[in-house]
RNA sequence: GUCCCCAUCGUCUAGCCUGGUCCAGGACGGCGGCCUUUCACGCCGUUAACAGGGGUUCAAAUCCCCUUGGGGACGCCA
C-alpha cells in the first residue's frame, strides 16, 4: 500500500475554529496512524478576505494543539501559474472551453431552471462554440453518474446531469477553488482528503477534474459539522469558537484534542485518549456520520481529568504564563513558578481549568494582611466560642518544634482530646481563619503549603475579626 | 425548488456493514448514597434512547421502502 498523505487546507479568513480544528485533527490522525504524511496548505486565493493575521492564528493554533505538519506550508496564492498551466492543458485536450456568457445570463438561466423545478445550472451555451477567450469552463460529462466511496459516509453518487460546467478560470484570469484544490492536492501527493461535510457536493466536481486530467482520484472523507447546544450550526453567539480562546480560558491542549476526537470518533467505550493513543487507535472506520453537539460540560470534565493527571511543575509553568498573560501587572510578579508548583498538587483534584486553579490559589498567594474573608463564613464559623480555640491552637502551633504535617495532626488530635470536642467543631473555623472561606484542600496540607508564618498571621487576624 | 447527507438516553457515543448474545452498553449531566475536617476527587446505585409507518425474516436498533424531522449544497467564495 502506498503511503498515506493527507492534508488540512484552511482558508485564512479568520481564526481556526473548533470545527476546523477537529477536521485538522482527524486528518492529522489519519496520516499519523498510518505512518504517513500530513501536509498543510493555506488557501489564500481570496485576496479580499485572506489575512496574514489569520494565517498566523491558524498556524499558532495547530502548534498549540500539537498538530505538526510535514514539509513546507503551501500557499495556494503562489501557485497561480501552475493552475493556469493545467487549465490551458484542459482546454488543449478538449476537456474545457471558453465561455462568454455574462453573469447576468447565467443568473437568468439558474432562475429559470429553479422555477421549472430543475437544478439551477449553467446550460452549456458556449460548450461547442470554440471561443478563444472568456472564462474557462470544464466540459463535464452530461450523462452517467459520478460516485465515490466516502471514508465516513459510504458510497455517494450524483448524476452528472446534476452538475454544470463549472468555471475553472475567472474573467480576471484567476483559477477557481475547485480547480486549484485538485491541482494542489495532486501536486502535493495528497491521496486522502478528509474535510468538512459542506464539501460533499464539491467532491464529484473535483473528481471530474481529476478524471479529465487523467490523475489518480484520492480517497475522500467528509466529517459532519459541530453544532451548538441549540443544535444549530456553531457560530459566534455560541461563545468560544476559536481554538485559541480555549487557551485563554485556561484549558489544556490535550483536553481539547481529546474532546474533539470523541466528538465524532470513538473507540469502544474509551473516553480518555492521549495523542499517542489516538495515533495508535485511530481509524476512519469509526468516524461518526451524524453531526454532534459541542457539550461544554463534558469538555470541562475531560479538561478536569487532564488537570488531575498533569505534572504539577508543568501546571505551575502554565499558571505563570496564564497569570502574566491574562492578569499581568504586580500580581503576576508576586508569584513564582515554585509557589505554584507547591500548591498545584493540592488544587489539581479541584480545578477544571487553569483559570479555576488560579482562582483557587489566591488564598495561598496573597499575604495574610490582604486575605479576603468571606463574610458569611466568618459570621458562621468565627464565633465567640471558636475564636478562643483558634487562639489556643495558634499558640501551640507557634510552639511546635517541628512544623510538619504529622506534627500538626498530632497537635490537633491532642487538642480535641483535651477539650473533649470533635474535630468537626474546630475544622471549619480553622479553615475560614486561614483561607478566608469554607472550601479548601485538606486542612493540614493547606497549613503546610501556607507555611507556619502565614498560618499564624492569619489565625491572629481571624481572631480579631 | 432540485440534489446530497443525516436520524440510538438531555448531550457524546457503542452496537448497525457480517440480523438472534440488546426488554440496547459506556461516558458527561441529573438524582440518591458512601467516603469525609469543608469543597472537590473517588466509589456505588439510579434516571433516560433504537423518530414514525410499512415490509423482508422463525427473529430487526441492525436489511429494504415510504413518511416526518434536521442539515448541507446549488457562486466568476473557499
Amino acid at each position: 500500500m502506498t503511503k498515506i498523505v493527507s492534508r488540512f487546507a484552511p482558508s485564512p479568513t479568520g481564526y481556526l475554529h473548533i470545527g476546523g480544528a477537529r477536521t485538522a485533527l482527524f486528518s492529522w490522525l489519519l496520516a499519523r496512524a498510518a505512518g504517513g504524511e500530513f501536509r498543510l496548505r493555506i488557501e489564500d486565493t481570496d485576496r479580499e478576505r485572506s489575512t496574514k493575521e489569520a494565517t498566523d492564528a491558524i498556524i499558532d493554533s495547530m502548534k498549540w494543539l500539537g498538530l505538526d505538519h510535514d514539509g513546507e506550508i503551501v500557499f495556494q496564492s503562489a501557485r497561480a501559474d501552475r493552475h493556469n498551466e493545467i487549465i490551458d492543458r484542459l482546454i488543449e485536450t478538449g476537456h474545457a472551453y471558453y465561455c462568454r456568457c455574462s453573469k447576468e445570463d447565467v443568473d437568468a438561466m439558474r432562475e429559470k431552471a429553479m422555477k421549472e423545478g430543475r437544478k439551477p445550472k449553467y446550460d452549456g451555451t458556449c460548450r461547442d462554440k470554440r471561443l478563444t477567450s472568456g472564462v474557462v469552463r470544464l466540459k463535464a460529462p452530461q450523462e452517467g453518474a459520478t460516485g465515490f466511496d466516502d471514508m465516513v459516509k459510504g458510497f455517494i453518487s450524483i448524476e452528472n446531469s446534476e452538475m454544470d460546467d463549472m468555471i475553472l478560470r475567472r474573467t480576471d484570469g484567476t483559477p477557481t477553488y475547485n480547480l486549484a484544490v485538485v491541482v494542489d492536492d495532486h501536486d502535493m501527493g495528497v491521496n486522502h482528503v478528509l474535510r468538512g461535510d459542506d464539501h460533499v457536493n464539491n467532491t464529484p466536481r473535483q473528481i471530474l477534474i481529476y478524471k479529465a486530467l487523467g490523475w489518480d482520484v484520492p480517497k475522500f472523507g467528509h466529517v459532519p459539522m459541530i453544532l451548538g447546544p441549540d443544535k444549530k450550526k456553531l457560530s459566534k453567539r455560541h461563545g468560544a469558537l476559536s481554538v485559541m480562546e480555549y487557551e485563554k480560558m485556561g484549558y489544556l491542549p490535550e483536553a481539547v484534542t481529546n474532546y474533539l476526537a470523541r466528538l465524532g470518533w470513538s473507540h469502544g467505550d474509551q473516553e480518555l485518549f492521549t495523542m499517542d493513543e489516538m495515533v495508535r487507535l485511530f481509524s476512519p472506520d469509526h468516524l461518526g456520520n451524524s453531526p454532534s453537539v459541542f457539550d461544554l460540560t463534558k469538555f470541562e470534565w475531560v479538561n478536569g481529568q487532564y488537570m488531575q493527571q498533569a505534572d504539577p511543575d508543568r501546571l505551575a509553568g502554565l499558571l505563570c504564563d496564564f497569570l502574566a498573560r491574562e492578569v499581568g501587572g504586580e500580581e503576576a510578579k508576586a508569584v513564582s513558578r515554585a509557589d505554584f508548583a507547591r500548591i498545584a498538587p493540592l488544587l489539581q483534584p479541584r480545578a477544571k481549568s487553569l483559570l479555576d486553579m488560579l482562582e483557587q490559589s489566591r488564598p495561598f498567594i496573597v499575604d495574610a494582611a490582604y486575605l479576603p474573608y468571606d463574610e458569611k463564613a466568618v459570621k458562621k464559623f468565627l464565633t465567640d466560642e471558636t475564636k478562643p480555640l483558634i487562639g489556643e491552637i495558634a499558640a501551640r502551633i507557634e510552639a511546635l518544634p517541628e512544623y510538619d504535617e504529622p506534627s500538626l495532626e498530632d497537635l490537633h488530635r491532642e487538642f480535641i482530646e483535651e477539650k473533649g470536642i470533635k474535630f468537626k467543631v474546630i475544622a471549619q473555623p480553622i479553615r475560614v481563619a486561614i483561607v478566608g472561606k469554607t472550601q479548601s484542600p485538606g486542612l493540614f496540607e493547606t497549613m503546610m503549603a501556607l507555611g507556619r508564618e502565614q498560618v499564624l498571621k492569619r489565625m491572629k487576624r481571624a481572631v480579631e475579626l
